[in-house]
Formats: structure tokens, sequence, C-alpha cells
DNA sequence: TCTGGGGTCCTCAATCCC
DNA sequence: TCTGGGGATTGAGGACCC
């Protein structure tokens, strides 16, 4: 979806139309959630950046609070119109999902189809990527950002993309282009043309295998229609610092209470009880303690966790407190029961709205 | 006024068990 | 009995994504 939180907004309040709208927190600390393409281009404010570094730049543009329940009520029938058309559809995120298009006669007419369905029922625009794998749809569906359609095969895309940067590849984030470069590796061509043996002893046996098959845009990911929840937390960026551990320790219970009523809502129980901490200087440390038995129950999680902050004792400011839970039991979850795309022989065509 | 919140997955080390 | 090699599990840390 193109901007999807501030064009949700944009539907609530359609007198902000053609204005650079941001979405963000309130707090010192806020970071950018979405901006309008007009907060883009005019000023060049992006998601994750610091909401207070935004307003400097642009003042003048309308500061949102997020509204949640909205994205989700929008979220959801944009989902709806993609299951109506297309059977295996995996949902990443609140505005993201590929799509399985394998045998389809024509999947670009079909996505027009489902993009203008979208646009009729929700009033909001997507872009779609179509290509032969789930990795090829993502990177082709920036490439028609706003409201673009654009299909591409693997064969032109390792054309297209010869020259580009490694980190074109979604999941080759800005440290693995680093240590890419470190190597002598600087483009996509330069990536692929390295052996498998060379990748897999500078990155490890897994990622060096992963890192070479993406170098020449290769990828056989499954597109999958649920997933199971494999954690739950719940944590907090304190406007200003603390130093008390008794301040501390009060956050800790509000936050271990907000899980478990969470973790009902949805009858999880898990077995691993963690915490988060990140210090004034920004060192992340994580402490985790599993039971014997999966629980959600606020006592338990809430005396666990106290126990591992007391056990740390911070030496430092905190920033940041959360709360985890996690090693989720079987089949608590309703809605998280596996299930795998059919492998498809001929695969025509994957496709993201993203 | 520098850097949110909620996740997933991977690596590596230690430990236990077979 | 000695030794070694695998798995599986835990725990910590880190990269990455929406």
């Amino acid at each position: 979806m193109d901007a999807f939180y501030a064009s949700v907004e944009l539907g609530k309040r359609p007198e902000l139309r053609g204005k650079p709208v941001v979405v963000c927190g309130s707090g010192p600390r806020a970071v950018v959630t979405t901006a309008s393409y007009e907060a883009r281009k005019l000023a060049g404010i992006h998601s994750a950046m610091p909401a207070a570094v935004a307003r400097r730049r642009l003042p003048d543009a309308v500061y949102l609070r997020p509204d949640f329940p909205a994205y989700r009520e929008a979220s959801a029938q944009v989902m709806e119109v993609l299951r109506r058309n297309v059977e295996t559809v995996e949902v990443v995120g609140l505005d993201e999902a590929y799509l399985d298009l394998t045998g389809l006669y024509s999947p670009k007419a079909t996505m027009r189809r489902i993009a203008a369905e979208i646009r009729a029922d929700t009033g909001l625009t997507c872009s779609v990527g179509i290509s032969e794998s789930r990795m090829l749809a993502k990177i082709t569906s920036e490439l028609g950002k706003p409201a673009g359609l654009v299909v591409l095969s693997r064969e032109d895309a390792l054309v297209r993309f010869a020259g580009d940067s490694p980190g074109l590849v979604p999941g080759i984030g800005p440290k693995t282009v680093a240590r890419l470069e470190a190597i002598g590796i600087a483009t996509l061509t330069e990536l692929a043309r390295r052996q498998a043996s060379e990748l897999e002893s500078t990155f490890g046996p897994r990622s060096g295998a992963w890192l070479h098959a993406r170098g020449r845009l290769w990828d056989e990911t499954p597109i999958t229609v649920s997933r199971e929840t494999k954690s739950q937390s719940t944590e907090i960026t304190f406007d200003v610092d603390v130093r008390q551990r008794g301040e501390l320790e009060k956050h800790l219970v509000e936050l271990a209470a907000e899980l478990c009523r969470r973790l009902a809502k949805r009858e999880l129980e898990g077995r691993t009880i963690g915490i988060k901490i990140r210090l004034d200087d920004w060192t992340n440390v994580s402490r985790s303690h599993s039971v014997e038995a999966p629980t959600n129950d606020l006592a338990v999680v809430t005396r666990v966790a106290l126990e591992l902050l007391r056990a740390y004792d911070p030496q430092r400011p905190v920033r940041l407190l959360g709360v985890r839970l996690a090693s989720f039991q079987g089949e608590a979850d309703p809605v998280a029961a596996e299930s795998e795309a059919p492998a498809g022989q001929l695969r025509l065509g994957f496709s993201s709205a993203a």
C-alpha cells in the first residue's frame, strides 16, 4: 500500500489532500511512522526519521497521531479484496501482501482489476510488482510506487540492477552492505560473481548460501498463507531516561500486565519470559528465563520479569524497558495454523501488493 | 531534542543427552 | 570404558523488516 497510514488519514479527512501529512508519535523521542508523498518530496521526510527532525524541516506539515484501529480496519478491507480474488495470500504487516498467481492466464490483468477494487472499496492505492519470486515481486513493486504496476522477469532484473548495491535485496541491510564492501563487493554483479564457498567462509554456511542465491536474484521462498506467532512483547521508551530501580520496577509491572492482557485475549501461553533493556548509551541487553509449563499468568510473568531485572541491575540510566513471552505451545492460537502454498510446477508469477 | 514498537530469523556458545 | 560426534534446548546478541 502507498504511504498507508497517511493515506488512511487522508480518507478520514479529505480536506488535507494535497498537503504534506506526517504520522508520528507525540513524545520527545517519537519517530515518523509514515509521511505522505508530499512530505517526502518537499523535505525528504521518511519513516523512522526522528519526529523532531521532521518538525524542524517542515514545520507547516500536518502532524497526526497514529490511529491503529483505523489502520487495522482499512487493512482488513484490503486483505478481504485480495482473498476474494486469489486463493493464496500471505499478509505481511498491515500494508503488504504476497499473492501466488501461479497458473493465472493473465496475472497483469488480474492485478489491475484487484488494484481497482481496492481503490473502489477503500479509496486507497497500492503498488504491484509481478515477477517470478517473492523477493523479485517485492523489489519490482518498489519501482512503480505510488499506484504503479510493474512486471519484471528475473532475467531483466539481473540486467537492470547489475550496477546497483546489493542493499536493494530485501534482507540485505546496511550492516551486511558494509561487510560486503569490506570484501570488495559493491554491486549485485560483483556479488553474483563470487563463489558460494567464499561467501560461506565470510558469513557462515547459511547466510553465505543465502547471499550467494540473492546475488543472482534467486529465491524460492514459498508463499505461506499464515504464520504461527513465535513471540509477543510490549516495550516502552521513556521520555526521560530512568535511573531509579523502584521506578523501573513499577513500569515493568505495568508492562507485564499489558502483555498478559494481550496474551490472554489471544489465548497464548509461553514458557520463555524475557526482559529487554536499552541503556542511555544505546546498548541493548536482554535476559530471559524459561519456566516449566506454558503460562500467561500475570503473577508468574511479573515475578520472573522482576527477578531478571533485579539480577541484571542496570548500572546506567535506562532508556527503554520491555517484556516478552516466547516458546508458545503448539496450537494455542486458532488463526495460526500453518499452511503452505502449493508448490506450483510452473511458476508463472508471484505478485506483491506492497 | 537523535534514533518507536512489534515482530522474525540467524549465529554462537554452553549444556545436556544419546 | 573411553572418546567423539551429533542433536536439542537455552540464552544472549544482532540484523532486518513493516
